[in-house]
DNA sequence: TAAATTTGCTCAAACGATTGAGCTATATAA
DNA sequence: TTATATAGCTCAATCGTTTGAGCAAATTTA
């Protein structure tokens, strides 16, 4: 049997707004007596009613619960993100609908009316495509909308992501202090804003070292598949390339699984540096030389944006990048010239 | 502005009663004319409506949200499995509502009544602890739900699972087969029932090779933590073991690092063979032995259970044990007597 | 003792959708 | 011409809460 105010209130001959007051904790505030409080706490205890939170939901204009929409919750970088998000929300309090929109601007926009018609009130998004119009337009109706590791530039809508182009420079950098010239940056889904960045970075320490005729971009996917396909190709071409630079932990993964198919020793033969943290990294032979990105640290200063945003009536635009950590493993070889 | 039903008929002239109908597709059924029911479409399609979930929700009694109650997402298992949950859930226009227990009953209580409250149509588990009473409970007030991974022996309560024992089984034959005598077993979480089966597969495997002095059984949780502080405590121990079967692939990642850092070999000083299959396992070196678990499949046989339980009246009752797989790699050594 | 205040509660509208019943005008049948 | 059927809609209740307004009785103040 489904306990509701009304059932109690029959019980115990209270009226349906006293019982809400009783439980709702405002029995001081609209003066309910003691007496009367402490029976419809009991009745309430004793039938186990817990409140219809959709009803409440509908009543009130506020849901409690927050949007989280990830390109990939396969990909570990966005599953931890996601782990994090979570947790940081239950402590407040709040419930996540998550929904995955596999790199699809279509689901994207699926998924985005789907959050808006279940009333979140708020969204953490890590977008996929350039088409800011749909998040600003939401944003716009008073929706607080948190870009995390992927952002619009030229907008206002606020973000909080790694500084990607110091990250595209410092693992870029060190393969060239290392001596190497021949690098090829595998890159992930050319729309993202941080593997924009990420390649700018590239391009200008490779410019900055004179090796602008070294330039060699491929890829154009966050995928394991990506990273091993391209690896093979680049494998295969003459000349060789003596370092990889893959801008993602997936794209690395499917890299060195290449690399291993071709029979090569890493960093003997080729050299790898690839991006994102990921503990798994440290067990691989040889352990990963990598640019870490502050995971939960990113998603907990979404989160803090967004719970401002949601408690204010104003509108956020707070603009955050956090440093990279370039994370010195055994992955790379030092060439002598 | 926030378009509803109202607004629509305010400026269309139609009551809500037949915008509700016309844009719930019911327009034929209801005799609307074929006039009216293009004006409604149009208006609703400018003003970009859409309908109030929550209203609906409260109103028809279904949110067409399931509940997904996982021990810890940041685990790599729980997570793969959630996220094929997820995209099946969506594909049939389900939204899912992810929260993790972080292995705490309590929080595992809280968390049910969350569900409960927030109307779920279904919830997927994997459980902490070892009471099925509050499961019990609900699945007789007629909410469905479905256990994964981990369930309760002697309850009617459905679940999909893989099967532990033979699992357990088969990864200490394999050690015993390579010739290792001294296999001390890793647990996780005593009170799980997968790493009890596998636990009770490892005693009779080795009680079937004359092995029962041997047994011996450390270990209490399903982390990484876990993992590295016993093989650690084991290392130091005499005699030292010579092949470590660790029930879970965080477990594994923690011996794994213990072992490295005592600077031993796997397989040659010490041998390995690990719970769970994952992608990284083949990455690293050696790669590593294991008894993989089917985890999509076993992601989408509990939604289809779930979906069907939603379906029907009448509580479902089946309990379903997945054969394990395994994966034989590099990580164990074949002992010469 | 009358007026004012306080205490302790209830009424009823509202949130936005769905849905069975009902109503009017027109078309068809008798 | 009158009864009946049908087309094309609307009314109003309902889901389970919350909340501003209001009301009677008890208590305090003047």
């Amino acid at each position: 049997m489904k306990e509701t105010l009304s059932t109690i209130s029959q019980r115990t001959g209270f009226s349906i707004t006293t019982i809400s007051r009783v439980l709702s904790g405002k029995s001081r505030q609209y003066r309910i007596s003691e007496s009367t409080r402490k029976k419809i706490l009991e009745e309430a205890g004793r039938c186990n009613y817990s409140p219809n939170i959709i009803a409440q939901n509908l009543r009130t204009n506020k849901t409690n619960t927050i949007g989280i929409l990830m390109p990939s919750i396969a990909n570990p970088f966005f599953a931890e993100m996601t782990s994090v998000i979570i947790s940081e929300a239950n402590i407040k309090h709040y419930t996540s609908i998550i929904i995955d929109s596999q790199e699809s601007e279509t689901n994207q926009r699926k998924s985005l009316l789907t959050l808006i018609s279940r009333q979140v009130d708020g969204i953490i998004v890590a977008p996929c495509g350039s088409d800011p119009t749909l998040f600003e337009e939401i944003s716009r109706q008073n929706l607080p909308v948190i870009l995390i590791d992927r952002f619009f530039e030229g907008t206002g809508l606020p973000y909080v992501t790694t500084n990607n182009y110091l990250g595209g420079v410092e693992g870029t950098n060190l393969l060239i202090k290392n001596g190497h010239r021949k690098i090829v940056c595998l890159q992930g889904a050319t729309t993202s804003t941080p593997n924009k960045k990420r390649v700018t970075g590239y391009i200008d320490a490779m410019k900055a070292a004179g090796l602008e005729d070294h330039i060699r971009i491929v890829g154009n996917d966050f995928s394991i598949q990506n990273g091993y396909l391209e690896t093979k190709i680049l494998l295969g071409s003459d000349p060789r390339p003596s370092a990889i630079f893959t801008l993602s932990n997936t794209i690395g993964m499917g890299a060195i699984k290449a690399i291993r198919e071709a029979g090569l020793k890493i960093p003997d033969d080729i050299s790898v540096v690839s991006f994102d943290n990921n503990v798994y990294m440290d067990y691989l032979t040889p352990p990963i030389t990598r640019v870490g990105q502050p995971v939960e640290e990113m998603a907990k200063l979404a989160i803090r944006l967004l719970f401002e945003s949601i408690g204010s009536e104003k509108r956020i635009s707070t603009q955050l990048e956090l440093s990279p950590e370039l994370i010195s493993r055994e992955s790379v070889r030092t060439e002598t010239i």
